[in-house]
DNA sequence: TTTGTTGCAAAACGTTTGCAGCCTC
DNA sequence: GAGGCTGCAAACGTTTTGCAACAAA
């Protein structure tokens, strides 16, 4: 139920932000986010994309310039992790985490640390005002460690 | 005096890694890894290309070759920030930080926390096997700030 | 009516790849 | 001498752009 009420939420506070920046309110940009709002985890453009044309009739150009509004608005945060693509995450419904990047498979997992996200938020600098962070820690995932431990055996 | 000295080290760690790796060590793969380390921060394979080039007769795909084996040694870091290009680093010389990315003007600096860096190397997983970590906070550099101020003051 | 937004396709971008010749080993 | 490495240029895959038609304001 709660659900619900919270995408209408969003919604509004996307309205909120396109009227705001003088963006008009097209039919388009309210598929694509709640399109993305029915999404679990990581995605990319082209994910999204392919998503959308099943049932929806719209370019690759709109959903890149679409994210990028989102972006703006800070309701999806942009990660820039293999080289090859951006993945993007829903800044909303989530409370801030950390991620587990496998190095091997490039499989993204989130993780929260109080004792982390604290000595984080604690710091802060005289030259420098913070908004926000990503944290990445990287190496290899069990399942991909077990790959490469029976092909050493082999 | 050390500097010269720790340079020399660094190219027997390479010179270790390329023999360990059945690689061969080409007088590029040398000239390449001493232009690195002449460098102070952050830099991208364009401009490492653009600066061998002035002396030093060596192609863009060998550039790229001896980066991907400079990381695989861990002799460098490799960030991906912007989205448009990988940035590089040195890993050697200077020891594990922390960056401030301003989302303004896109200046990198770094810094080091030991209250963070404990916090996060102390952190363990039951299936996941860490081997490093970037930790990169966003926001607003004084200099951008102050011109920031004086736009919306006019 | 104005002008921001769309779909489409072509272009741009950093990076990777294929290949013939070269040079370590 | 064998085969990894080079330079060159063409190819790649993601993202951006130009443009005419469209539709929100």
């Amino acid at each position: 139920m709660k659900e619900e009420n919270s995408f209408e939420a969003i919604k509004e506070i996307f309205t909120e932000f396109l009227i705001k920046n003088h963006h008009r309110k097209t039919p388009e940009r309210y598929a694509i986010l709640e399109r993305i709002n029915s999404f679990i985890g990581h995605f990319n453009a082209d994910l999204l994309y392919n998503s959308m044309k099943v049932d929806y009739r719209v370019s690759l150009a709109t959903v890149y310039n679409t994210l990028e509004i989102l972006l703006d608005a800070k309701l999806i945060i942009k990660h820039q992790l293999g080289g090859q693509f951006a993945q993007y995450e829903k800044a909303f419904g989530n409370n801030t985490h950390h991620h587990l990047v496998c190095t091997n498979c490039g499989k993204v997992k989130d993780f929260s640390d109080k004792q982390i996200r604290v000595a984080i938020q604690t710091r802060t600098f005289a030259h420098f005002e913070t908004s926000h962070y990503s944290l990445y820690l990287f190496g290899i995932c069990s399942k991909c460690k077990e790959l490469l431990n029976n092909s050493e055996n082999k």
